[in-house]
DNA sequence: TTATTTGCAAACAGTTTGCAAATCA
DNA sequence: TGATTTGCAAACTGTTTGCAAATAA
């Protein structure tokens, strides 16, 4: 739980980070942002993008992709399926969508790609972490 | 580039491991089957599971649901949107598929759960990684 | 017999954190 | 001035790897 009402004082960083994010069409991660902003403020560190693009998702800034999950999990059903992630007890369920196919082939004609797999997670609070609802962070 | 032709010995190890992913219905992550396995083989390693769980899963004997990308990426844009990943050059591109409200609507009546947010990622091969395909190896 | 697989520990990669110095308001 | 933010280095987590000993075929 975080009721700490923390302020957020602008500087010569996060000015640059904030710039970099706008222009960026590229999904960078957390390295290629830092090289860019470093090729403008050569002393800023690692750690000091990873501080604001972590707090630039939180205010809804910009998107996080980050894994569908923490760890690497694994599925003894190989069948085309998909899962439901609880944000609150982490538990992993099937769901019966049926497989998107039409939509991958969509996506393959859409630039003339070739897709090879896909895959669709839902996330949210699962049937009994409904009822015990705690604090959630905001993320992708 | 992998043309080596590996054969297979099964092992005691190798057996418990697949014995335990076919009854595991939770989707556990690789600590998990250790703990399990290393409930009837107490000398086994933790490097033992995730060698072996990475073999099966190149066989295709169960699914790796690995995070959608190896670094964590950061996308400027906020709007409900779905991306695509080259698996051969590692450019993502967002896709024009229209948001999917309704499957989200669905996956929450299922079991009464309540939908957050959902993620859909395609892989593949980008229009210019087509013509200079190279080796890939199985993931999902 | 001998190539494959194991267990162990050390290496790795990406990310986070503690802390004193710098800086924004 | 005084709280926030930074840079640095060290810590952490999940995963991979090198190597000698164990083992399946």
């Amino acid at each position: 739980m975080n009721t700490t009402k923390k302020q957020s004082r602008m500087t010569r960083q996060k000015r640059v980070i904030m710039a970099e994010m706008e222009k960026a069409c590229d999904h960078p991660d957390a390295d290629t942002v830092y090289l860019r902003v470093k090729s403008k403020l050569p002393k800023v560190s690692l750690a000091t993008i990873y501080r604001n693009l972590e707090d630039m998702a939180g205010k809804g800034k910009l998107l996080k992709l980050t894994g569908t999950t923490q760890k690497t999990r694994f599925d003894g059903r190989t069948d085309t399926h998909y899962h439901f992630h609880c944000v609150q007890c982490g538990r992993v369920e099937d769901t019966s969508v049926p497989p998107l196919k039409e939509l991958s082939e969509y996506v393959a004609r859409e630039v003339d790609r070739e897709i090879w797999w896909h895959r669709l997670d839902f996330f949210g609070f699962c049937s009994s972490c409904r009822k015990t609802k705690q604090s959630v962070q905001g993320e992708v």
